[in-house]
DNA sequence: CGTTTGGTTGACCAAGTTCAATCAGAGTGG
DNA sequence: CCACTCTGATTGAACTTGGTCAACCAAACG
């Protein structure tokens, strides 16, 4: 089993233990695919986005441009998310895709993925709580551009990627690897990247994260958690489980 | 037909034509509806959002409160929109109701949701379109925080609820009537209910919209269209339908 | 090496918030 | 019918957060 298939199926089990015969079907879905470079973009005019991307590894980011040429990331895609559900029930341009580090993607048609719904509906529904998931991220997203500060914008995102990448296997409470850039969080996030700078310093000299050279560390988890307001809560693992990763 | 059944189903038309036995289906789901006063909340520990609501008549809003007593309004309800489709695969606490006007809204329960849907698979597909119409809602007011300068969210969110309500066959292009008070809009577009009087005025004077005694009139929509930087294609009307409907 | 990309910093500026009043209309009790 | 109250709208003045402009730096890469 690759690592990629390995993180669809670590956060599906999340949701349910998998039978072999859907892990199979599982693994057949993500037979298609295909290893895009680094800091491409895929637009809502593009083939592939006919179809639905299942990330296997790298990070990428869906968004939407303005008319006056600001963009907005909409949410990072990490290993085991998916990219174009929407435009399965939608006929409106979807959002643009864009990849951060090399990225290893498998494209399933809609008609595809709305058979094996169809043949496994425990596999739809692992889907749709998947598809659940990301809507609740986006609205969390929400609250943050509307409510928070900037430094509780950029503590709340680091922390709920910290949560995701656990999610999947990968970094630990301490830190993670992170590809992002400056400018890709302040787009996140509704900032300047030179605001988001001037933020991760004072975030550093406050003893809470250090972010640097791609790698994030957190030194004092639960203050960060204090100015972000973080709650876990969102990302559908129930409040005990939340106790569970945050010992409290 | 009641009122509210027709908002639904006017809604639901624009997807697909239900046939007679789907009709009486949709009749069968908002049987058991009932009426809530104005300005009442359901918590999410309430007992009626384990159930999904369909709003048949009045405007509420979703929102999540942040500890520190903020709110962020998600979206705005209006009838033919459903409420906690989420809650039904997610199982972290949804997000918050609140009514603003009186309320007449139908209580389904999850699993009569998904009965029907296997049985009536046109129907279910509906459902998911609704959702992934909400879905691209909340990711273009997320665009608008990011993004957006004050007068072009006050702008771009009068614009959508015209589109949104014309959709169910209320309000004109030439204005609505809108039970929002500026409180509203400022938790919904992350300003202060001050700033967005200040906005309010500034849109009278330059001639564009006026928002008074709960009526928004449209003065200048091409106008109002360029700051908000409106582009109605993610409402999920192809771009023939809102040429149609702007006239460009 | 030179170039490019991303990070860092400072000085200044502007959009939006906060605080503090005032006002208008709707409902309520006397 | 009239005070009283409550909610929402309106406005001004001072203030803050984050943006803009303009450098400069450091690592990576051809």
């Amino acid at each position: 089993m690759t690592i990629g298939e390995g993180a669809l199926l670590t956060k599906i089990s999340r949701h349910f233990s998998p039978s072999a015969s859907e892990i199979a079907e599982i693994k057949k879905l993500l037979g298609n695919h295909h290893e895009y470079a680094a800091r491409i973009e895929l637009l809502e005019d593009s083939e592939v986005l006919k179809a639905v991307l299942i990330l296997n590894s790298g990070w990428g980011y869906s968004f939407r441009d303005l008319p006056n040429g600001l963009r907005q990331i909409i949410d990072f895609m990490i290993p085991g998310d998916f990219f174009g559900l929407r435009g399965i029930f939608l006929n409106g341009p979807s959002l643009g895709f864009a990849s951060i580090t090399a990225v290893d993607a498998a494209a399933v048609s809609p008609h595809s993925l709305l058979a094996v719904s169809r043949q496994w509906p425990r596999l739809g529904g692992a889907i749709l709580w998947s598809a659940s998931l990301q809507g609740s991220i986006a609205e969390e997203r929400l609250v943050a551009l509307g409510r928070r500060s900037a430094a509780g914008r950029v503590a709340h995102l680091l922390l709920e990627l910290s949560v995701r990448l656990e999610f999947i296997g990968q970094g630990s409470s301490s830190g993670f690897f992170c590809p992002l850039t400056q400018h890709d969080l302040a787009n996140a996030l509704g900032l300047t990247s030179i605001h988001v700078n001037r933020v991760l310093r004072r975030l550093r000299q406050l003893g809470l994260v250090v972010f640097r050279n791609s790698e994030v560390e957190f030194l004092d988890r639960s203050g960060l958690m204090d100015i972000a307001h973080f709650d876990a809560a969102y990302l559908g693992l129930g409040r005990e489980a939340s106790r569970k990763i945050f010992g409290r």
